[in-house]
DNA sequence: AGCATGAATGACAGCGCTGTCATGCGTCAA
DNA sequence: TTGACGCATGACAGCGCTGTCATTCATGCT
């Protein structure tokens, strides 16, 4: 097997100085050709790139990392993959990736601080192009590395704090406080929040709905959590708890959309009339919010633009412009009122 | 700003030569305590460590693929990573990388064949660890540059024909013939197919339907497809479709879940009885499935192990074992029976 | 005409690491 | 005791590309 494979490997690998020999230049003008296309001469320019084509050279990524002492990767540091907000922002960033030759490298956290700061000591040590890192709260050693990259840091996710370098998300706090001030608003009297996979993030929403409900004279302190990753069926069983816990319920703030999925299913085999006797308010607005029946309030978000920020902040920067150290740019949220919260005439 | 970034680019970086240096041995023996420890002295091996850990020594992997022609990468090539499906694969995929050094190299083909063929192009002219691609309906190009790599090709998301190399998914043909054929023994009638995104997948399971309904002696072609993404809300409407060309439609089987959801919220806007009066049976079973109200039938499918097998397959590879050229491992698929499709008295 | 200027191109060296072969040394069987 | 062998280590060269400076040549100006 292992002959076979050694057999393999030698299949011809074009390199930047034949395709010079076939284009009659000497290689390094070869190499600025694929660089700075407008430091070529188009007469060169167009010999080159027939023996690229005919040749079918293909440029080696890491002999351009070791001789430049760049790498043409954005990494990118989250929590973990699992999670659907992590999925839409991915998906944002690599659309964001696209015309360009960057590439994505992708670590997870599994919400450890120390694999974090592990894994953006090794991003750094390979000076990427830029660094995309989620949220605010990284160890004071990580902040530390991130302040003095050589690269563009663009934290995502939320804006409040200042940023170490860039930043795009939005309030998370002033998010949930829109939901439960919606809630209240429209009457209900004893609104709840559910909460799973109590990241940073669903703390400041958690503070935001308890501040909110403080403002309105709210007493007690309504609120179901759990380590747990979020899921449909948790938020059938989270909902449960609290309506053991707490029967006066009568409208809940969910973390985000999953939970307020799983609710509104529990509440349709209790036959609980969603929007009449009970308010459902999800985070981040995921597509199936509208399509459900009835229709769920969402405070929606937009995730996709997030990661497509990001990516194109790194860019203008690569490209010498960009926005300058400490600027953050707040996407904010929209709460989109549906049927789950019309409370209607009790 | 340029000149800020220079400076800051000037931290040191420590090399492997000075961790050669301060552990007095050779560089070529800190590569090796590196690669292969076994083959270092476990005193030289112990003088290494520590300098590697005082130092704070990262490895430059642009050098070390530079100089062994070797990359620890595995490619990955998928249509999209906006379809629900892959982000459960990718979330597989990363965790059957963790304890090794590889890396992942994501690229969207975005289901065109002459990107996907391009993409294997430049990611085979990395000589990476392995590849893992999607589905085994490649351009023939691209079959034989797949054929001729020198490392190993996994090709995940269906078995049944012959793989490149390795294989590991299920049959979508049979996992949809026994959805349909779950409707028929229920005692539905008049069975119909939801589709979406119709990739090559959609389209065997497609082909499942419809040869359990001719199996069945049913005659139409009872068939709503759309290549539009899937989601909930589409499921919504194409639901709605159906009942406006086909009314006597009792049962759906859907191309996924999402599309099935979608479903069960209009028959509920519809005042429908979901069970009694339409059979709805998803694909995936999605966490969601099992929580809804009322629960819904779906054929699942481990997408998390997909992923994480594929990655297994490859590291086997590389451990010089391994399943031989040809190895195709099948998942299969559990048909979960719910209330969404339990006919009852009618 | 003579000179400065800038555009196009090239020579050289080296990025950090590893493959290949060679070396030195201790151990074992004959 | 002697040669053969295996283990731990090292020397050397080079992977494919780009940064830096140097060179050439045509252009525009005084």
């Amino acid at each position: 097997m292992g002959v076979i494979f050694q057999i393999m490997n030698d299949k011809p690998r074009i390199t930047l100085s034949e395709v010079a020999l076939a284009a009659d230049v000497s290689p390094i003008t070869v190499s600025r050709a694929l660089r700075n296309p407008d430091k070529v001469s188009a007469e060169a320019r167009a010999r080159i790139d027939r023996a690229i084509r005919e040749l079918g050279y293909v440029p080696n990524p890491a002999a351009r990392a070791l001789a430049s002492g760049r790498t043409d990767v954005i990494g990118v540091v989250i929590p973990s993959v699992s999670n659907n907000v992590f999925a839409d922002v991915m998906r944002g960033i690599y659309e964001g990736l696209e015309g360009s030759s960057l590439g994505v490298q992708l670590g997870t956290t599994r919400y450890s601080p120390m694999t974090e700061e592990q894994l953006i000591r090794v991003f750094l040590s390979q000076r990427p192009a830029g660094l995309i890192v989620a949220g605010h709260d990284q160890s004071p050693a990580a902040r530390a590395l991130l302040s003095a990259a050589a690269c563009p840091v663009v934290q995502i996710m939320e804006v409040g704090p200042p940023p170490i370098d860039l930043a795009v998300g939005l309030s998370h706090y002033h998010g949930a406080r829109a939901g439960v001030e919606h809630l209240l608003a429209q009457g209900y009297r004893a609104p709840a929040f559910l909460g799973a996979q109590m990241d940073p993030r669903s703390q400041r929403r958690l503070a935001g709905f308890r501040d909110g409900l403080a403002a309105a004279g709210q007493a007690d302190d309504p609120v179901v959590t759990t380590p747990e990753p979020s899921s449909v069926s948790l938020g059938c069983r989270l909902f449960a708890d609290l309506l053991a816990r707490r029967p006066q319920t009568d409208a809940v703030l969910c973390n985000n959309d999953d939970l307020a999925i799983g609710v509104l299913f529990e509440a349709q085999r209790r036959n609980i009339r969603v929007g009449a006797e009970l308010g459902i308010c999800g985070f981040n607005d995921h597509e199936m919010m509208s399509a459900a029946e009835p229709a769920l309030t969402s405070v929606a978000t937009d995730r996709l633009s997030m990661g497509r920020q990001a990516v194109r902040m790194v860019r203008d920067r690569l490209t010498g412009g960009g926005a300058p150290r400490g600027h953050a740019l707040d996407l904010g949220f929209r709460l989109m009122p549906r049927a789950s919260t019309a409370r209607g005439r009790v």
